[in-house]
DNA sequence: GTCTATATAGCGATAGAC
DNA sequence: GTCTATCGCTATATAGAC
């Protein structure tokens, strides 16, 4: 399908130019779900603000949720795709592996602060709609796999005796400094609290 | 009042027993928001399973809103009230710092576990109600506190040259370790995921 | 393809009887 | 204090004209 060929290769989905009807109303469904949620959205006002009549909005889409699944899924391809790349670009890495985390770090900020407010919204919604579970989910295994996979290739240069454990724990270090850059308001620096993570994770790891 | 020092003392909102109409509404009502989350609950549902009827429910409560924010109320309450008291009975664990951790994050679990199901809500609640934030955030807060006093009376022992980023660490690792254990479908045991977190905050702070 | 008008239904909230 | 009946509103969704 054309539209998602399109935004799939602009790899943002705030940017893409709206050239039709469905993607005008597609990108002010996903503007307007990022800035109220997904129960505060109603069609109506989807309609209205992509300017188009309530009729329109449903000739193209069956209903509400209609929309928010295709912004979920050009939102997951898009995500996922970027995942495998950085899988790729991370074997220049291994061989500096404070380099490694850095950079690994720097790309999932990255990501997430592309689509920071669908973000948001997504984990509103994790835990009453299990599409949006299994979509988020498929992410974080995308990047517990990455981290599994580190520790198993290096796990002869690393001083931890439950390796799944320690896969774990690795995750939820990453994830939570990941999260707190991109959605907390800083109280100190994000370069000090990734300066702080790494220097955990390494004293874990190897010390 | 006389039904918010019932609950107080009682220290578990779910088991608490409704003597009167009010009670049963606010016991309903919170079994329903954890249930289906705040917005898939509706005030006629709420009236119909606590067996009174809608007019009843009105008579107690100006709206909707106003059921949950007395429930939010106690539930605040209830985890100020035993984080405080942690706070006193942690200077018994001072002394064996692997203790104190164990201590600390055995205790936080089982004040989540209690009110598992509306901690998810809440959070599910946390970007778009700012009277649900801010008690999160006072909670959060709360924690905060307790790790950055810790650290800052034992610092002479701590081995991080930047200690407000090192008190954001241990939060995060502490928090991250209590939400996989009580939220998570548990991949391995949560005795190992424990042993690791904190084999992860010890080598941190002392090597 | 896009519009206006409208059907339908559910929800929040109130009035007034008992 | 509690009930039934119902109002008013808003949201989803459809029908049918252009």
């Amino acid at each position: 399908m054309n539209i998602v060929e399109n935004r799939r290769n602009s790899r943002n989905l705030k940017q893409v130019r709206a050239f039709n009807t469905k993607e005008k109303i597609i990108d002010t469904a996903y503007k307007l779900f990022c800035q109220k949620g997904y129960y505060k959205t109603t069609s109506i006002e989807i309609s209205k603000t992509a300017g188009v009549s309530i009729g329109c909005f449903y000739s193209y889409f069956k209903d509400k949720d209609a929309v928010f699944f295709e912004i979920l899924n050009l939102y997951s391809k898009d995500f996922l795709e970027i995942i495998n790349e950085i899988s790729d670009m991370l074997d220049l890495y291994k061989k500096d592996k404070e380099e490694w985390l850095l950079f690994l770090m720097n790309k999932l900020i990255e990501i997430h602060e592309k689509s920071r407010d669908l973000n948001k919204e997504l984990s509103a919604l994790y835990n009453s709609n299990s599409t949006v579970a299994s979509v988020i989910d498929e992410q974080r295994n995308k990047v517990k796999q990455f981290i599994k996979d580190f520790l198993t290739k290096y796990k002869d240069d690393i001083n931890v005796t439950d390796l799944d454990a320690a896969a774990i724990i690795m995750y939820d270090v990453i994830n939570s400094i990941v999260d707190r850059i991109v959605f907390e308001k800083k109280e100190i620096s994000s370069d000090r609290i990734l300066k702080a993570g790494i220097e955990a994770i390494n004293k874990y790891l190897y010390k």
